[in-house]
DNA sequence: TTGACATATGATTGTTTGTTCATATAAAAT
DNA sequence: ATTTTATATGAACAAACAATCATATGTCAA
């Protein structure tokens, strides 16, 4: 059987909120890097050329967004991609971005 | 073969701006009458209650983007859109975001 | 227990972005 | 020709957002 049509506003909304998480530089970098393994929050930082307090508000606000977990270790805070949901969304832009460009 | 693995941070812009297109709910909701049919600048308005300059600006938006196109009938223009990429992607976004609702 | 290192966070600031308001253009109708 | 209808657009304003700066918290090492 066939989804239904008609989407609510409240669908279209939730759908925004998840596209908004793809729609920063730095966001998607950081999930870019994710994506592949966990990194450490100055392994970004340094890997992206950002300030470790650009990068730390940025892995909160992701974290607030339930997209990526995180692991401790001693001094040093990991953080990953939650789920593969992120990670197909972000390869499907991708792809649709740079394969099909205008 | 598998695609290359690293990707630049000029591919990742340019997802960046496709993600950015479905960022705001406004142009989201048009996209989303858009998937179905075309429509004129007026019926978007009505059906969204919202100005029709409102409208206005966001389907420039649109077709400054090569997301839309359009087709003029007398007074009326009706915007329809470009490609299916689009809608694809709308789609995929759309059951992420609800059929994997956190 | 002091100093160095890793991360987090509040406040401020500058930029981006979407809407409104006013007006312009253009086609149809009267 | 003038009015009405459909759309477009520039300027101004407000809200959202991301970076920086300063500082706080927490952990390890000496």
């Amino acid at each position: 059987m066939k989804k239904k049509q008609p989407r609510t506003v409240l669908e279209i909304e939730n759908t925004v909120s998840l596209f908004k998480i793809f729609s920063d530089l730095t966001r998607l970098r950081i999930l870019d890097l994710l994506v592949q393994r966990e990194y450490s929050v100055l392994e970004i930082a340094e890997t992206l050329d950002a300030s470790q307090s650009a990068i730390s508000h940025q892995l909160k606000m992701l974290r607030d967004l339930n997209v990526v977990k995180t692991r401790k270790d001693g001094k040093q805070i990991f953080y990953s991609l939650k789920d593969k949901h992120i990670k197909e969304l972000y390869l499907v832009g991708f792809e649709h971005a740079n394969k099909c460009l205008d």
